[in-house]
DNA sequence: ACTATATAGGATAAAAAACATCCTATATAT
DNA sequence: ATATATAGGATGTTTTTTATCCTATATAGT
């Protein structure tokens, strides 16, 4: 019941570049240095973050990463399910078929609501509310 | 981010039992067939909710499994816990020293308001509530 | 055009977690 | 005693996760 490392790589991926001028391609080498994940690891999650529109890579030299969207733009919910797939906390929710009474089981009804609680609370989290008060990257202005 | 079989199990298992009499020995056996669950499987499943209280076990000719709380005196998340573990989100809430700005961290502050959410909507699941209109598991008096 | 730089993407591998079973020991009812 | 049934350590299998290797490709600068 955790999030992926992949997971936590991309969030951090997306904080760094959102605290970033727009617009502006910043390296793979610089996120993974910055924020401490496995640079050829970060080209994996960085391809599902740019299949799920959220950046573009720009190869070649002077080549990286831009972010398209506005952090306002982006939940935590977002960037999760884009390299994780959607959550589900509970098998039976995904595979109806495993399961003929869920939608009769009150079990999966519970399973279902705290699913779809994570979901908002994830959703509500945008990442220009996570910048604020955030010290987990190092900004350009704090030396 | 998903419940392991072992937790959905564990329910399986404890669900099965709270719709018996109380302080019945239930065969091992019968469980894992009703619930469809592998007999051995349920064996060590079965270890972990004594150590957590929830069930004794009996051994011998006609032993089994016995039920020591009343449903309503157990929660989903008591259960899912006791077999898989407290559960986190994120690994920067248990493991605090990968972290050390997780206390000012936005993004896991969000992480954390999810995880107490999470839990407790399966606090509050307490196996009474679980068993009303409940179709997941055959009763004795629906033939 | 050539070179250096930087990412893509398929393949592969290593590690960890989850899932499950085997086997000998032990406990209990009859 | 015997049959029954679970315990618990060891082991095995499968799946998922994490990560890297390697060749191809794209771009900036000269």
């Amino acid at each position: 019941m955790r999030i992926t490392r992949a997971g936590e790589y991309a969030v951090r991926c997306v904080l760094y570049m959102s605290d970033r001028e727009k617009n502006l391609i910043i390296s793979r080498k610089e996120i993974s240095k910055e924020m401490d994940i496995p640079d050829q690891f970060l080209g994996k999650i960085a391809q599902q973050l740019a299949r799920a529109g959220f950046i573009e890579i720009v190869q070649g030299a002077k080549g990286g990463y831009r972010l398209l969207k506005n952090p306002e733009e982006i939940t935590l919910l977002d960037v999760v399910e884009s390299v994780s797939g959607e959550i589900f906390l509970n098998d039976c929710i995904m595979n109806p078929d495993s399961c003929t009474k869920s939608s009769v089981c009150s079990v999966h009804a519970v399973w279902e609501e705290a699913r779809e609680q994570l979901r908002k609370t994830l959703r509500n989290a945008t990442f220009d509310k996570l910048l604020k008060d955030n010290s987990c990257i190092r900004r350009a202005d704090q030396a």
